[in-house]
DNA sequence: CTGAAAGCGCTTACAG
DNA sequence: CTGAAAGCGCTTACAG
């Protein structure tokens, strides 16, 4: 073990690690044929390559990831910036890139930003600090402005769900337009007429692309009326209040003198949740008085006192794509346009729009 | 910047970052005294504190994660194992954790082994490479032999939900047996008397004290019979089998010559959803012709055909919990015995069991 | 309180 | 194909 050549002025307190140093002396080589040889890079003579193979197996050799990462001025790692782990799509999110990570030997770190611009740049500049190889992200918004540092740095990133418009962020998301439409459709052929939107932030992608949609296909139907509830920013409000935003906006919405809609588009399953949930306690019947449609599917959603239909979002696929745009932008080719990919929704048609799919 | 005076053997391949030289140079001080007054530690001038910050605000300083890893021998990073990230209580569990550690500075690392021996060695492989400040697990069983090269390091060490029987992992879980009886008592409330309890593999701690606790209160009661199943370790057989299994467990045990349970008990909320399903596929009215109970809570359960009863993990206080106690064995005390700590869970008594609490 | 200097474990341009 | 050596950006024991 190098330990005991090494000098004394500074010891480590843990046990003493394997190191190139220690391979090199028992296979007889350089520590620059022990690191060509184990990065599998440049060519070696064949009888080195096993010489140094065996020491290091010998010695129970562990890579050190930092002294890689400060050498290479780049970690084994890829960071993942999303607003709610919790939230079940982005759960499946994370797990796919976690997987596709780890068949890379990339690690991958977590980032919760709970839609707070605090909390983004806070975690973007812990990112640039572990000099990560790599960032995929659902930014709290579009705005460039919002993760400047991370366009600004040579690391490669590609966002999820939302476009941020610079040249040099790839983007995969779901066509929010189409989703939309067969949601829609479905409520008309329901003979759905009034039509109650609760959407989130209009400062991200996929509940503006939302509303335009729903706003563009009813626009040429007559007889049929569309009342637009938005949601602010998540972080500026918190969870709790949001849930209370929601809650009231469907109460306002039933009773004599309100609007009473007969068809309500949640902008995500958390929305359609607690909606579900507010019409169940005040006895509202889904979807005799009113039907009820979102984004993104979850687990159960399909068990519920009216199962629920949504237009999923196939965060499998979405995270698989993502990974691959990621890679091939880490493996050089960064200077080109922005490549955005447009995932098909996986709808899910139950019980909640009306029953027997129209 | 440095690199004006860096060797020009290597080049730095991106945009030049700002390091302690270039503080200290425009500071007037020594990278001995940056480090301390970065780092907060030991004593320096008032006069050259406010100097060094000065020029590393003006710089836009950003440390290197990974040289401070290597010249320490340790990351500011904490590994999470876990068996799957997309199961929500372990969702949250996450995110809580997550949270706890951004305040401290560290990063999180995501580790999902889906249960698999094999993907648990390489995680455990990976973050020993990344020299982590610690971990927390959720090992896919309570071997010790099974993450032997984690406990053999010096990685500070904390299991969720599972014993490991070694003096150098604390551990945070909940009781286990408190939650069966409040379980298994509602049950008996509703004059259940044929219970079929399908468990997870016994060589994790929850199915196991849970299946004991069972075992151990119905065996006192008379009329009252058990029948038990158990899965085995969710990777042997993956999470689509893991379905049909609990699926054909569920089918088999209705019918004219089958068991015909009036209760069945769920050791999670998987085998609760797979459960729920066969039922309302089958046309088995909950609670009517059957209750059915888990444990572990998760969004929308209140909201199925039938709300179902449960003893959830509070994974929020489980989390925080247990990074306290990363946090403690990382600030050094090290050498001491086994803390197991016990979290009461939080039962949610709704309609899956009989209606009206007992 | 402070600085000069060594060294953490890798990678790689250079010179054979 | 191979090795000697420099250097990545920090931290810290040592000597003032």
């Amino acid at each position: 073990m190098s330990f005991v050549e090494r000098g004394l002025i500074v010891r480590r307190d843990d046990s003493a690690s394997v190191t190139y140093t220690d391979i090199a002396r028992l296979a007889g080589v350089s520590t620059a044929t022990v690191s060509r040889v184990l990065a599998g890079s440049a060519s070696v003579s064949r009888d080195r390559q096993e010489r140094v193979h065996l020491a290091a197996e010998q010695l129970g050799y562990r890579p050190n990831r930092a002294a890689r990462a400060l050498r290479r001025n780049k970690s084994d790692t890829i960071g993942l910036v999303v607003s709610d782990i919790e939230y079940p799509p982005i759960a499946r999110l994370a797990r796919v890139i976690e997987s596709e990570a780890a068949l890379q030997g990339l690690g991958l770190m977590i980032c919760n930003t709970d839609e707070s611009l605090t909390r983004q740049s806070f975690y973007i500049d812990l990112l640039l600090q572990e000099r990560v190889a790599g960032v995929i992200a659902m930014p709290a918004t579009d705005d460039p402005q919002q993760i400047r540092s991370l366009l600004d740095s040579d690391i490669p990133t590609v966002t999820v769900d939302r476009i941020v418009p610079d040249h040099n962020v790839d983007c995969v998301l779901i066509d929010n337009a189409a989703a939309t439409h067969a949601l829609v459709a479905d409520l008309l052929g329901h003979q759905r007429r009034r039509f109650l939107g609760i959407f989130g932030t209009q400062d991200a992608t996929p509940s503006r692309e939302r509303l335009e949609a729903v706003q563009e296909q009813l626009s040429t139907r007559s007889g049929v009326t569309l009342s637009v509830r938005t949601l602010s920013l998540g972080s500026t409000i918190g969870i709790a209040q949001a849930t209370r935003r929601i809650t009231s906006i469907v109460q306002e919405s039933f009773g004599s003198s309100a609007y009473n809609p007969d068809a309500i588009i949640c902008s995500n399953a958390m929305t359609v949740e607690i909606v579900m949930k507010t019409l169940f306690e005040r006895s509202i019947r889904v979807p005799d008085e009113v039907s009820v449609v979102g984004y993104d599917d979850m687990i159960g959603l399909d068990l519920f006192y009216s199962p629920v239909t949504v237009a999923d979002q196939p965060f499998d696929r979405i995270g698989k794509r993502a990974v691959e745009l990621l890679l091939s932008r880490m493996s050089g080719d960064a200077d080109r346009s922005q490549r955005i990919i447009r995932i098909q929704p996986d709808m899910q048609f139950r019980d909640s729009c009306g029953g027997g799919h129209s």
